[in-house]
Parts: C-alpha cells; sequence; structure tokens
DNA sequence: CTTTAAACGAGACGGTACGTCGGGTCTTACA
DNA sequence: TGTAAGACCCGACGTACCGTCTCGTTTAAAG
C-alpha cells in the first residue's frame, strides 16, 4: 500500500552480510602480498576474512577470478591532474604512474595483466587499468589543445606508449626495493623522461631526419 | 711438458645421465607450453621425459624454479643484427625483441621476469634476458659511434628504454593473438616507432625546449 | 518429563558418510589378504573402497593404524559355546580358536598382536582379542562349575594359558597350508589336547607329586 | 700332486671384506630394534655399517632376507642344561626360553617366526628356532628316560607344546615391560608351569577319563 | 710387473607410496 | 536464501626408500 520508494524487492532468506565483501577483498589482497601467487589460497582467503568458503565461492567462481577482483579493487583511483600546463601534467601523470608501480599493490596490477594477457583473459581484465592510464593522458592532451598548445595529434599515441612504457622498464629495473627509491628519485626521473619526449608531442618537430635509407 | 693435471677430479658415485637436464627443460616447456602456468606439474613433466620424479628433484629444488629455467633456456639468442646504418639495426632489434615477445615462449620471459621481481628472486633471473637485450643495443649504438653517425650519448639510454618499453606495451595490448600479428604489421609498427624516437638520439636535436618553465 | 535433551549436539558441517568406515575397512582387509602386509597401500585401499585419500586420513592417522584396525573388525565374534559338559566346551572352544588362528584373519590378528606387543601400542589392541578368549574361557568353567563337576580353581588359569598356548604353537607349525588341514584333523588334534590337560582341572588330582626333591 | 687338502678354490678378484658381513647384521639388528620393522632401511643399515648399499645386496637379495637373517643371527645358543633331574632341566628350559622372549631380540624372533610362517618362508625361517627349542627339550627327556625316570612317551610331545605355549602367552602377556619382570618373577612362574604339567608326562598318569563323551 | 676379475664406496636412476594440502563441490544446521 | 562448518573426491606436492645401475678405486691371484 504504497510504501512509495522503489525499494528493490528484497529477495526472501537470509540478506548477505554487507560487509562479507570487503572483509574477503581485504583479506585476499593481504594473502597475495603475504604470500604471493601461489601461496595465494582460498582457504587461507576465507580464514583470515573470518568467513565460510561457501561465502566466498557464492561470490567468485575460481581462485583466479578472486585474486584478479582483489587486486583491481585496490588499485583504483588514477586521479585527473591539472597543473596547468602540458609539461607539468604529464610530469604530474608520470609520478603518479611510477608510484603506482612501485608500491606492492600497483606493482600485482602490472603481474595480473601480464597473466591475464597469457591466459587470454577477459578484455576487462586485460585492459582495466591501462585504459584508465590511457584515458588520463588523453584528458590531458585534450586540455593542452585546448589551450592552444602544439599538441601534434599524429605522434600522440606513440609518445605516451613510450612514456608509460619507459616507466615500466623503470619499475621492472627497480624491482621493489621498496623504500630505496625516494619521492626524489621518482620525480626526477620522470622530468628527465618528459622533457624528452615533449618535443615530439609538439607540431613544429620535424617528421623524421629521413633521405637516406 | 705435464698436461697440468688440471683434469677436473670426477665426483665418485654413478655419473649424472648427460641428457636428462636436456629433456626434462624440453619437457618442462612443452607442458608450459601445452598445459599453462597452473598446469605446469613435476608429475606431468618427468612422465612426459621418461625420468623418474627423483632425476628431476635432483637437478632443480621445486616446481617454480624448473619453470623459470625451462622457460630461460628457450630465450637464449638475442642476435646481435648488423644493417650497415643505426636506422635499419634499430628496427631489427625492435623487430626481434616484438617478435620474441609475441610468442608463447617469449612472452613466458616477460611473465616470468615480473613474478621474479615480485618475489624478489636472485638478480640473474630478474634482469637476464633484459640485460641481453639491452647489450644488444648497447652493440648497435657504439658501431654507429664508430661509423661517425652523430649519436647522443646523453639520451642514449633514455631512448632505449622509451623503444623497448613502447614494445613491451605493445606486447601488452596485442596479447597473444598469436598469428593475427603478421609479420608486416610487426615490422610496419617498429618502422614507426624507430622513427619516431631517432631524432632524439642524434647530436643536433636540442635538449629539451622548456624555454618557458 | 523432559526428553531429558541428552541429544548428542550435532557438530556443524557436512556430516561423515555414513558407509565410509566400513567401506574402507572391507577394502582394507580385502586388499590386505590379496597383496599381504608389504603391498598394503593407503592408495589402494582409498581406491577400492571408491574413496578419496583425504576420506581415509581423516579416520585414520596412518597405514599401520588402518591396518590393525581392519584385521581387528574382523576378528569379532568368539561365540560362546555349550555343549553340555566341559570337556565338551573346551573341545568346541579350542576347536574355534584353532580354527580361527588358521584363517588368514585370524592368523593376521596374531601377527598384529605380536606387532603391537612388540611396539608397546596401546593396551586394547594388544589384549583385545585374547580378553575375548580368556572371558569365554571364563564362561565355560563357571558354567561346570554351576553344574557340579569338581574344577579346581587353583590350576584354571594355568590350564587355560597351556591350552591356548598349545594351540597357537600348532596354528605357527602347521602355518597357513589352508586346505591342508582338515576339518577332521583339527577336531583330532584339540580333542587330544583337552584330554591331556582336562585331569589337571579337576579337584582330585593331587598337586604335583613333588615328594623327593 | 695330491695337495691334499680340499682348500676351496679361492675365486679370482678381490676377496670380500671379512668383517663386512656382521657389521651389516650388527647394524640390522641396531636399526631393527631402534625403529622397528617399518622403519628398517637398507640405506639406514648401510648408512649405520659404514657400507655401500651394494656391498648389502651382495650378500642379501632384499630388505626382508637381511632383517630375517640379522635376528636369527643374535638367537643363537639355546644352551643345553643339565641340572641331574627332569623337573630341574625342564624349569632351567622355561626360564632360557621365557628369558629369551622378554628380550627384544628373543622378541623380534617370534616376531619374524609368526611373519615368516604368514608369508609362506622358506621353512628354515619358520621352524629354526622353534626347533633348537624342541631338540632341546628332547635331549633333557632322553637323558630322564635313561635315569630310569618314568617318562610317558606318548604324552611327551604334547606336554612339550603346552609348555611352549604357555610360556609364549606368558611373553606375549608381559610385553616387553621390560625391568618390571624380575628374575625371580620368571623363575616362580616356570617352576608353578612345570609343577602343573610334570605329572602327565609320568608313566602312572592314567588316560583321559573317558567313559563318558 | 702386468693383467684380470671381483668387491667396494658412492650415488644416480625409474618407480612407487607416503602423509599433507588445496581446489572446487556438496551437505548439513542455523539464521 | 545465505552462511559457517566441514566432509567429500581428486590429484599434485616434496620426501624417502626400493632394488638396479654405473662409475672409479682397491685388492689379490694368475700370467
Amino acid at each position: 500500500m504504497g510504501d512509495g520508494v522503489t525499494a528493490a524487492r528484497r529477495s526472501p532468506g537470509r540478506p548477505r552480510r554487507a560487509d562479507a565483501e570487503r572483509r574477503i577483498l581485504d583479506a585476499a589482497i593481504d594473502e597475495y602480498l603475504e604470500r604471493g601467487a601461489s601461496g595465494f589460497t582460498i582457504d587461507g582467503v576465507a580464514r583470515r576474512a573470518g568467513v565460510g568458503k561457501s561465502t566466498v565461492y557464492l561470490r567468485w567462481p575460481d581462485r583466479d577470478t578472486l585474486l584478479v577482483d582483489s587486486v583491481l579493487a585496490r588499485s583504483r583511483a588514477i586521479e585527473d591532474v591539472d597543473t596547468g600546463s602540458l609539461r607539468g601534467d604529464l610530469v604530474a601523470l608520470s609520478v603518479n604512474m611510477l608510484r603506482f608501480l612501485l608500491d606492492p599493490v600497483g606493482f600485482a596490477t602490472l603481474r595480473l595483466t601480464v597473466e591475464a594477457v597469457a591466459s587470454g583473459s577477459t578484455r576487462e581484465v586485460t585492459t582495466g587499468v591501462a585504459d584508465r592510464h590511457r584515458r588520463a593522458a588523453g584528458l590531458v592532451l585534450a586540455r593542452a589543445a585546448e589551450r592552444g598548445e602544439p599538441v601534434n595529434p599524429g605522434t600522440q599515441a606513440r609518445v605516451v606508449e613510450c612514456l608509460y612504457g619507459a616507466i615500466t622498464m623503470k619499475a621492472l629495473a627497480h624491482g621493489l626495493e621498496t623504500d630505496a627509491t625516494s619521492e626524489a628519485t621518482i620525480v626526477a626521473a620522470c622530468v628527465e623522461l618528459v622533457d624528452l619526449l615533449l618535443p615530439l608531442l609538439l607540431e613544429h618537430v620535424r617528421p623524421p631526419p629521413d633521405p637516406a635509407r
């Protein structure tokens, strides 16, 4: 009789525990970081989350899916940046990404991406995070164009690829010597990189020297 | 004048089967390619190699180590290239690497490198293959300098990082849609990339434009 | 007045398969009889019982314990006998025991008893079967006394010991020439033995002759 | 030219180490007593004996045979006894045997006899020790007959069977509560037993009461 | 002295079972 | 209907031992 609200028709039976999903994801990521991929166990996750195995299997179909989800759940916000200049934005973007990859969870995202590609998993998984980064870069470049900076649309995609690729290489090289890499080092490396690539983004950079060949 | 008695003192007991190591590694890589990482089983490898489990465990301490070794054993020769010009060499190098990464074994090398970095494994594992690539690039650049091409030593390392990084990104993007990527596509992508980055390697490219900011 | 609520609080979780225990024990004894003690294998038992190995290990801690239990489970009923006379009862008792020991399962009981004594196992194992025999003998003698037969309580225990001991010796001597020992032979041997020892059970047999010495 | 002596034609090649056999047997029995039948290992024996596995396999065909031999090698001398009287001899014999069975090595002999019977091994194994005992008893009785003691040849075998059987039962009952059973207890038990059975050996014991049956 | 032949230690080999552990499914009693 | 508990079948793990094999070395006797 007109309870009015569209209150989603509550299904019968015991309602799902509200916090279960979060508790499981948290437990999962912790287990992964502590014990690694091969030590990552559904039993272990359920135990740590204080939850029955069936509660896990009710939400995720298998071990791998849970692993992926738990990592992705943590690699959230690639906050948008806006420093007012293209160079500043690109540096900020790079620093964000390098910082992300040097963090255990961020690096885990890379691991999973690679694994997902290898096992031919769903597009979502393989490209989820990468897309977020790409979109952020697109935004920055679009804004630059609006501001009148002479961005060359022809090289744009390739330069972004180089930028992110180089940062990934750096992350692989540094590994996870966790604290060793100070904030200053990170910023310096990114500035260097952006300053190297920036000319390629600007209109007046003439196409390759080409003649001889 | 005496053979110098340097003859390595043979250890006692029955000598190890000479071919066992190779047979196991071959069986291992085959199992890996057929069944994937999670279906990779010591029992299976031993069975396929026609060898007892103990013979495997005598040489490798555990499943993971064998997996890594068997993959690395296959990612051997990054053959040196010499086309006569810097541009040609870089293209050849890039094509080699992209082709390598699009091959199951090559991609597996990437996977393992990432895993190894994550678990803080031995330097050898993490950098073995990467170093070979880096050395090949060094050679190419050194030769270009000898020929008198105006290579800028200041940007060299970073440009190589960009090149390899971008190729890795491409490999991740294409995934293993194995046959989808024809030789032509590969070459085209590499040429494009090299032509984008080459100017940054040449002396007369002035350091970052920088003016304001 | 209340059912007393003594109802054993059912433990949570899926209840154990009711028939698993029996199936495993049956499979175990069969494997034992077919393949002998050294061919007795947990894997084999599980396979034959159509059960997972973990289901076995959930109930028995290891191979040996399962072997003992499965044999003991079969050496059940030492049926009571009542022929109306002491001599008849003793003969029946002896025949029962000799027949039991000449049967594979019965002999296995002897083996296990000896092994259990050697390894200092639980009392139950070492004396379980022996006690049943002893009790049966006690019953027979008690009944004889009730009937008025002049049983000498002083020699009773020792005579029973002699009787069972001699039968064990016979079993060891005959070994398991399974069919070789016909029912007639068994009975004859037992009659002979009982007739030898019976006088020692009766009151009027005076204690050892002793005189000189 | 008749060197006369039957000097066993020495075979060529390096002669067998003289002490190896003994060292192996000693190591074997020690391992058996320490670790039990299932922990008895050829590798372990060889290691403890300071000998290569091949040296063991050169002398014994397999684990079980070595186990049997090593135990039998220790259950040597059932020294003959001669106290001057039948009763004294029988008591001495019984005490010897009970003492033997309460000793770890002696009990092991019993274990092996049982096992050997069960697995239908060679006669020698199954009856080796038993025969020695039987022969000793035969000697004692023969001597008594010579001395003119009225031994009944008809009951002789069965009485000996009872005697040894009863002693075996006692050994099984006492188990290996090693020190618990003092020398005095052993002797007392044997005297009691002999005094119970002795009358059955003497002529004047009339045959079973029989009539009713 | 040299040859021949066996014993010896060491330890690798192909198998096979051990007892443990995890995956993913199922079944119960409660909530 | 969800949940915790936990049993279920399966199969891999890494270890240990079996009995066999292959080495290089040692030891005597025969030539």
